[in-house]
RNA sequence: CGGAGCAUAGCGCAGCCUGGUAGCGCGUCUCGUUCGGGACGAGAAGGUCGCAGGUUCGAAUCCUGCUGUUCCGACCA
């Protein structure tokens, strides 16, 4: 904490904190507005953002405690270039793979060079470079760093701007089961890290997707706000984004009791209109989507069945072997030449194409589905007899109430905002650009590495979101960028209480304490709103009206009531509220 | 990338339809009075109305183009 206390800063009357009364337009989280209300934040332009002293105060906060946990967990610290040159990344074949979001930009010379998204390949160029044996090994690099990503739509402020700040490691392992180990260790670190910062949040399994390799967690910080959906299970640690959250059957498939019979539906092409116009239970319908088969399918498309209440999990289906990737629907042109009949009519029943069902759908009796000729139903259809035994596979997204696939309850679902991830990569980045060391054995080895993010300036945005309240933004006390505020009442009529606020403030500092003195010559309201505001967890009033018992008033942010205390204990006090350090 | 807005003083907005010398609130500056939850009085500064064309005697206002920015959707580590 020591690191920040540079003098006059300290005062509100020197320090630049431009606080807004009114609500700014155009903001849709509270994070975004309270950022910029606290004076923390300025926009210079879309998904660009200038960080005022407060902000940066809270960044340095982060910073640190992230660095302290990297370096404990044995990582190094380094720090790469953000402007990479093209050569490198079309050695491992992103220069082209990647979309719009990287951004390009050719130097005077007219070389390409593109703004660092990432630094995968300018850290395996460099561990190529200078790490040649096994027993350099195992090796974590880390960096805090500034990263571009030209996002499509920036938004809701820091938390989906195009330059952010991102601390990235990068671990290289002799071995799998040094990745692993290294895993293992980045994943631990992280805990602490959010433990520290004092958030309430989730690690979850996530989709390896296109980086491929064996294991990927993200860290979410629960939050209403949040973009991505999590799952988890009320009984259990199992955790999973909304991508990867494995469903399974309810139940086994009850015996048939209906016979198979043909219905007329001439209006009838969607589920809701089969529902409510035949009074059928949703759950005794499915849903059938024609996609494009994958190249070792023996067909060109499949037809993927889930419950007529479920929706598709469109990575789940991309990852499944007979499915084109990317995943790609069949047109409606492409579907009733295929299946004789529009989308609205299909169904499992002598379906020409291979049936994948999804594991809840497969286990469905007596149901509805389309007859594949259009305006035509079949209802009390059941698998194995009245068309073939489905292949199966968990294609859905799961929803709050499924049973958890560790059988130790029902998953809940929240939002989140991914705060970290961890991946193990494999060989992907180094086989690629020949990253290897000799072996025990003195033979070339190809390094396994693996990746580990986390998001610093969404991190800030994250807190605000889980700490608010109507007056402002309740910092947890690892975050604030001041522990207390001093603001001190009609020092003009008795020079005593400026006097015991500088001694306060100073007495405090030389405790390691970070301490604003709200000196700003304005009545006691505005003052109180603006440290309100900007989320100060302590407060002390020094004011002539205590003063005359020698006393002044404490009030913790989160707490209504203020507390009186005596001058001579305040700081003592204060030093014992063991929630403050961190 | 598709759809929809917005652009007038530092911030929030009115004025535009119906063209005629640019306004309000907050904030800022000066002086004084105030000082326990966004005070009061008096005075003051601050805007080529996003940019470029066009129509007109005259454009913030009408027309065209451009730029910026925001929202919804698609996309996304």
């Amino acid at each position: 904490m020591q690191d920040f206390t540079y003098g006059c800063d300290m005062r509100t009357s020197q320090l630049l904190l431009p606080t807004l009364k009114e609500d700014p337009i155009d903001t849709v989280v509270i994070s975004h507005k309270l950022m910029l209300r606290a004076g923390m934040i300025r926009q210079l332009a879309s998904g660009l953002y200038t960080w005022l002293p407060l902000g940066v105060r809270v960044l340095k906060k982060v910073e640190r405690i992230v660095r302290e946990e990297m370096n404990h967990a044995g990582a190094q610290e380094v720090l790469m270039s953000g402007v990479q040159p093209a050569e490198l990344w079309q050695e491992t074949g992103r220069w082209s793979q990647f979309g719009p979001e990287l951004l390009r930009l050719k130097d005077r010379h007219e070389r390409d060079f593109c703004l660092g998204p990432t630094h995968e390949e300018v850290v395996t160029d460099l561990v190529r470079r200078e790490v040649n044996s096994y027993k350099q090994l195992p090796l974590n690099l880390y960096q805090i760093q500034t990263k571009f990503r030209d996002e499509v739509r920036p938004r809701f402020g820091v938390m989906r701007s195009r330059e952010f700040i991102m601390k990235d490691a990068y671990s290289f392992d002799i071995n799998e089961d040094g990745m692993c180990q290294s895993y293992q260790t980045m994943y631990d670190a992280y805990c602490r890290i959010f433990d520290r910062i004092g958030l309430d949040y989730r690690a979850v399994l996530a989709d390896s997707g296109a980086i491929g390799g064996s294991g990927s967690q993200e860290f979410h910080v629960l939050a209403e706000s949040g973009e991505d959906d999590i799952i988890f299970s009320d009984g259990s640690d199992y955790a999973a984004n909304i991508e990867k959250g494995a469903c399974i059957a309810s139940g086994p498939r009850k015996a048939p009791r209906e016979d198979m019979y043909k219905v007329e539906t001439p209006t009838q092409k969607t589920i809701d209109a089969l529902v409510t116009d035949f009074e059928l239970p949703i759950e005794q319908t499915v849903k059938t989507l024609i996609v494009r088969a994958s190249e070792s399918c023996e067909s060109d498309f499949v037809a993927l069945i889930i419950r007529g209440d479920h929706s598709l999990n469109e990575v789940k289906a991309e990852n499944h072997a007979k499915v084109a990737s990317p995943l790609t629907f069949a047109t409606e042109n492409e579907i009733k030449k295929l299946m004789g009949a529009g989308p609205g009519s299909l169904g499992p029943v002598n379906c020409p194409a291979p049936v994948i069902a999804d594991l809840q759908a497969a286990v469905c009796s007596d149901f509805g589905a389309g007859a594949n000729q259009e305006g035509w139903h079949y209802f009390g259809i059941n698998w194995g007899r009245d068309c073939s035994e489905p292949e199966t596979a968990d294609l859905r997204n799961a929803e709050e109430g499924d049973p958890a696939p560790d059988g130790s309850g029902t998953y809940l679902i929240r939002r989140g905002i991914e705060v970290g991830h961890v991946f193990q990569l494999g060989q992907k980045y180094s086989e690629a650009m020949g990253a290897t060391v000799l072996d025990e054995n003195g033979k070339q080895s190809t390094m396994f590495m693996g990746c580990y993010g986390i998001g610093v300036t969404r991190i800030v945005a994250a807190a605000i979101e889980q700490c608010h309240d109507e007056r402002g933004i309740c910092w947890p006390p690892s975050l604030a960028p001041y522990h207390v505020c001093i603001v001190p009442i009609g020092g003009n009529k008795n020079p005593a209480v400026d006097e015991q606020a500088l001694r306060i403030q100073q007495e405090l500092q030389s405790r390691g304490l970070d301490v604003l003195l709200d000196d700003r010559n304005m009545g006691p309201g505005p003052r109180f709103a603006d440290m309100d505001l900007i989320g100060i967890p302590v407060r002390i009033v020094v004011s002539a009206k205590t003063l005359e018992d020698s006393e002044v008033e404490l009030k913790q942010r989160t707490e209504e009531e203020a507390s009186r205390v005596s001058l001579k204990d305040v700081v003592d006090i204060v030093i014992t509220l063991e929630w403050l350090k961190s």
